[in-house]
RNA sequence: AUCCACUAAAAACGAAGAG
C-alpha cells in the first residue's frame, strides 16, 4: 500500500512536497524505511525530483550498506539538481559503478555545459548501452554541435526511439527545418515524441498548417502534444484556435493553463489572461510569474505590482520580470530596488537590468552593470 | 532483469520590431 501510494507520487509531476513529507513521516513512524530499501529509494527518488537534496541525504545516510541501486538513484538526485561538485563526489565515494553511474555523470558533465568531460566519459566507460549512446548525443545536440551528433548517430550500433527523436530535435532547435523533415520521414516508428518534436519545430517556423497536419496524422495525442497546440496558436496571435485546443484537451495540467495564459498576452488581452489564470485549478509560481508579464505587457504595471506582492513565493525568473515592468514603464530606479532585493541573480537578471538603464540612456550605469555581472553568455 | 541513467509542452533578458 505505501508503495502504490509513493509510486504515485513519483508519477504524478504536481506532487508538492508537503504531500511527500506526510507520507514520509507516516512511514518514519512504523519503522518500515530502514528494512525496506525499496521504499526508501522510492522516496530519495521523488525527492530528489523535487530538488529536496537535504532529504535525500538523510534517508540515504540511513541506509545500511546501500545497494548500487540506491547509489545510482541519489547520484541521479544531485545530477539531474545541477549539482556538478556534489555528482562527481558521490560517484568518487561509490563502492562500486555500473553503465547507469556512469551515463549519469555523463549527462550531468553535458548539462553543466562541459562537453569535453562528458565525451572523455563516454569513451572511458568500461561498456557502453544504446541510453549511454544517447545520452552523448543528446550531449552533442544541446551544445548545437550538429556535425558531432550525425557523424555519432551514424556510428550508434542500434537506435532507439529515442535516437531518432535527439537528432531531429537538434535540427529543430537550431531552426534546421528541413534537415529534422528529412530524419523525421526516415523514422522506422514514430513515437508521440517524436510527433511532438516535429510539430514544435513548425510552429517556431509559423508553419501552422503543418503543425495541425502533424496533429491530425499522428495516431496518439498527449497532454504535451496538446498544449504544444496551445503554445503554437498563442505564439502566433491566435487566440482562437489556441482557446480551441485548449478546450479539446481531454486533461490539462498547469503547462496547459499557463500555456494559455502566455496565449492571451500575445493576443493582448489582459482580462482573458486573468481570466484563464482564476479558473486554473491550482497556481504555481510559473503561472504567476505569467501574470506579472500579462500585466506588464499591457501596461499595467500597478497590477503588475499587484501580483507581484501577492504571489506566495517568489524567484529569480519572477524578480526579473517585475524588474523589467519596471523599467519598460521607465520607472528605472524602482527597477533597481527590486534587482538589489533579489535573493539571488543570473545572467538574465543581470542583462535584464543592465538594459534598463541603457534604454533609458544611461550608458555608464549599464556598463557597470555589464562589469558587475559574474557570467556572460 | 519492469525501484536507478538518454528524447517532446508553460514564466523573465537578449537575438531587426519598448518610435
Amino acid at each position: 500500500e505505501i508503495i502504490e501510494c509513493l509510486e504515485a507520487l513519483k508519477s504524478s509531476e504536481s506532487t508538492s512536497f508537503q504531500q511527500v513529507k506526510q507520507v514520509h513521516s507516516r512511514i518514519a513512524e512504523s519503522h518500515v524505511l530502514c528494512r525496506d530499501s525499496r521504499i526508501a529509494n522510492l522516496l530519495i527518488q521523488i525527492y530528489g525530483s523535487l530538488g529536496c537534496l537535504g532529504e535525500v541525504y538523510c534517508i540515504f545516510k540511513t541506509l545500511h550498506r546501500p545497494s548500487i541501486l540506491s547509489w545510482n538513484i541519489v547520484l541521479a538526485a544531485y545530477a539531474q539538481n545541477g549539482y556538478l561538485e556534489e555528482t562527481k563526489s558521490v560517484f568518487d565515494r561509490m563502492p562500486e559503478r555500473n553503465i547507469v553511474s556512469f551515463t549519469t555523470v555523463l549527462s550531468a558533465f553535458a548539462s553543466a555545459g562541459f562537453i569535453d568531460s562528458a565525451k572523455e566519459v563516454f569513451e572511458t566507460m568500461p561498456e557502453r548501452n544504446v541510453v549511454s549512446w544517447n545520452a552523448m548525443l543528446t550531449a552533442f545536440s544541446q551544445q548545437g554541435h550538429l556535425e558531432d551528433a550525425q557523424i555519432l548517430f551514424e556510428k550508434m550500433p542500434e537506435h532507439t526511439a529515442v535516437s531518432w527523436n535527439v537528432l531531429i530535435n537538434a535540427y529543430a532547435e537550431r531552426g534546421v527545418l528541413e534537415r529534422a523533415q528529412l530524419v523525421f520521414e526516415n523514422v522506422p516508428q514514430k513515437d508521440v515524441y517524436c510527433w511532438t518534436i516535429m510539430i514544435t519545430a513548425n510552429a517556431i517556423k509559423g508553419n501552422l498548417d503543418s503543425a495541425s497536419k502533424l496533429f491530425r496524422d499522428m495516431p496518439q495525442h498527449s497532454i504535451v502534444t496538446w498544449t504544444a497546440m496551445v503554445q503554437a496558436f498563442g505564439e502566433n496571435g491566435n487566440i482562437q484556435e489556441s482557446l480551441n485546443y485548449f478546450s479539446k484537451m481531454p486533461e490539462r495540467n498547469s503547462f496547459a493553463w499557463t500555456a494559455l495564459i502566455i496565449a492571451h498576452i500575445h493576443g493582448r488581452d489582459l482580462d482573458g489572461a486573468t481570466r484563464t489564470f482564476r479558473n486554473m485549478p491550482d497556481h504555481n509560481i510559473v503561472s504567476w510569474t505569467a501574470m506579472i508579464h500579462a500585466h506588464a505587457e499591457c501596461g499595467s504595471i500597478d497590477g503588475a505590482k499587484a501580483v507581484y506582492d501577492t504571489m506566495p513565493e517568489r524567484n529569480v525568473v519572477s524578480c526579473t520580470a517585475m524588474l523589467v515592468a519596471y523599467s519598460q514603464a521607465g520607472h528605472v530606479d524602482t527597477a533597481r530596488r527590486v534587482f538589489d532585493s533579489m535573493p539571488l541573480y543570473n545572467v538574465v537578471a543581470w542583462n535584464a537590468m543592465a538594459a534598463g538603464y541603457a534604454f533609458q540612456g544611461d550608458l555608464w550605469t549599464a556598463r557597470m552593470m555589464m562589469r558587475s555581472c559574474p557570467e556572460r553568455n
